[in-house]
RNA sequence: GGCGCUAUCGUCUAGGGGUUAGGACGUGAGAUUCUCAUUCUCAAAACCCGGGUUCGAUUCCCGGUAGCGCUACCA
């Protein structure tokens, strides 16, 4: 039997990270078996589903380095791929079901249900339907829904346990005691999820359904589903056999605080990390590692081929994952580090213009300057988000400031730190701009003069360039600020010259 | 409340009837570097509890506890 697996979620609100693991898990089963990998978009909730969120999931998808043979936009065999677009079948089967005494009609509304439900509750016992409308003859109870009288559609419950072997969590069972009967077709006409996916994960010939574990105890509901549609004569049934699939439960992640992974724990939609600069294939080998680790167990690093050459269900945890971004951000540092710098150069830039540092659409030579900023600073960031900030010491500079930081007064103190700085901004200052050998040679010069190195050589400097004692390495990032200040940018870039003499100025006070 | 799922370092996990219980992130220490970061080396750090089965359980079984999920005419 050929590999089919599908990735179905609601189109209520942007992908976030569990979601994306579960689409990236089928998809690692799929190319791993070189089965088909369907993309349907679960949209039966009219009330929360937007058709915009349809467009960015497949976006989100791509960008994580996903595809599908079939989908909602592409051709294939099994469509349509949206819910919304398949109640027809959904009410066909439906009527199957009523025919072959399978389900039935509920004229029970919304408000008794409720009461029934609170009555329930407050004796203690498992809330679940009555069957109240079970009894009715289905003469009569078709004659009242041909008279105008709404009604659901609910499915039989058989009074034998309903289990199902989980790829992931093993035998399963439950007693049909604490399953009231389904409904299947709300009173409006339109399908209920634990009904509908029956009949598209059947009709689309689905192999495997692996989803998210909170969907464990809505499953032997769904295989009484199957069973009695597998029951109907054959000619209802268009050649469709209607077995079990294999299931797979997928265990949820949780934030630090040990609870479901939600808006709580800040944003954590596959558009936010993008726009954070954190890389796809960071993201996806951090995700395959949350619940699955291959045998061995020893080895972090997989590219998306990789993953799929080591994929295999049977290494999937059962146990539930947090999600731990300082992690992923170790991950993504690695796949920065990695990068060609021309991809990360062109993701950083929007970054850069976002916050006002660049203008728009840079000319070449500015490109070439931000190249050598991106590489110099990039050790020092989690994520590209990051670099504005750490470019703060090329495009702000204020003089005043930094002698007022406490830390750096503690350094100013010293007697020696006004000696270096003179001698250094003199030697500096006398002619042309400090390339790396000019720059080396004044701090060696500084060096004998006043018998200074290291630290108290290096941090004087620092901060009379850079407004602090640390930072990245001072050759590297003195030819970098000379440069800039030869570009036009929306604030300019101070050159060295300029820096000291305003620091001087400023220290004089 | 009922039902279900889960339980190895702080976190992600490997492992499995007898192991010095392995790796990674993070943490600490040291080395390198002008500093911070990077990089490298080292270290501390775990089998939820109680019964059983067994010569022997962290591993298998049962119970407890805790966490999470479901308990809808949401998905």
């Amino acid at each position: 039997m050929p590999v089919r697996v599908r990735f179905a979620p609601s189109p209520t609100g942007e992908l976030h990270v569990g979601n994306a693991r579960t689409a990236l898990f089928n998809w690692l089963f799929a190319r791993r078996n070189r089965g088909v990998f369907v993309l349907r978009i679960e949209d039966t909730d009219v009330e929360r589903s937007e058709a915009r969120y349809e467009g960015q999931l497949m976006e989100d998808l791509k960008w994580l380095g996903l595809d599908w043979e079939e989908g909602p936009d592409c051709v294939g065999d099994c469509g349509p791929y949206r819910q919304s677009e398949r109640l027809g079948l959904y009410q066909h089967y439906a009527q199957e079901l009523i025919a072959a005494g399978s389900a039935y009609y509920c004229f029970c509304s919304p408000e008794d249900l409720n009461k029934e439900r609170l009555e329930a509750q407050a004796a203690g016992s498992q809330p679940k339907y009555s069957g109240k409308c079970r009894v009715i003859p289905p003469a009569e109870a078709i004659s009242r829904k041909k008279a105008g009288e709404t009604a659901s559609v609910r499915l039989r419950i058989p009074d034998e346990p309903l289990r199902f072997d989980d790829l992931v969590g093993g035998m399963v069972e439950f007693s049909p005691d604490v399953i009231g009967d389904p409904i299947l077709l709300r009173s409006s006409g339109t399908a209920a999820y634990n009904y509908a996916v029956v009949i598209d994960d059947g009709l689309m010939q689905i192999s495997h359904v692996i989803r998210g574990d909170d969907h464990i105890s809505n499953t032997p509901r769904q295989v009484a589903v199957y069973q009695a549609l597998a029951r109907l004569p054959s000619p209802a049934t268009d050649g469709c056999d209607w077995r079990l699939p294999q299931f797979a439960h997928l265990s949820t992640i949780l934030g630090p605080d040990h609870t479901r992974l939600s808006k709580r724990h800040g944003v954590t939609s596959l558009a936010h990390f993008r726009e954070r600069g954190v890389l796809p294939e960071a993201l996806a080998n951090y995700l395959a590692l949350l619940g699955w680790a291959p045998s061995g167990g020893d080895r972090e690093i997989f590219s998306l081929p990789e993953l799929v050459e080591a994929f295999s269900l049977e290494q999937v945890s059962r146990s539930p994952a947090i999600f731990d971004s300082v992690k992923l951000h170790w991950m993504n540092r690695h796949y920065l580090k990695q990068s060609d710098p021309e991809r990360v150069l062109d993701l950083a830039i929007p970054i850069f213009r976002a916050v006002g540092q660049i203008g728009e659409s840079p000319g070449e030579d500015l490109r070439q300057w931000l190249r050598e900023v991106v590489d110099l600073l990039l050790p020092a960031v989690d994520d590209l988000s990051q670099l504005p900030e750490q470019a703060g010491v090329i495009f702000n500079y204020d003089a005043a400031a930094s002698i007022a930081n406490e830390e750096n007064q503690q350094v100013l103190a010293e007697p020696s730190a006004r000696q270096v700085i003179e001698g250094f901004a003199k030697l500096a200052q006398q002619d042309g701009e400090l390339t790396v050998e000019r720059f080396r040679a004044v701090l060696d010069q500084v060096k004998k003069t006043t018998r200074q190195k290291g630290k108290s050589l290096f941090h004087p400097v620092r901060i009379a360039l850079t407004g602090s004692p640390s930072g990245r390495q001072l050759d590297r990032l003195v030819p970098l600020l000379e440069a800039g200040s030869r570009l036009k940018l929306p604030t300019p870039v101070k050159s060295c010259r300029q820096r000291l003499m305003e620091f001087q100025q400023a220290w004089q006070r």
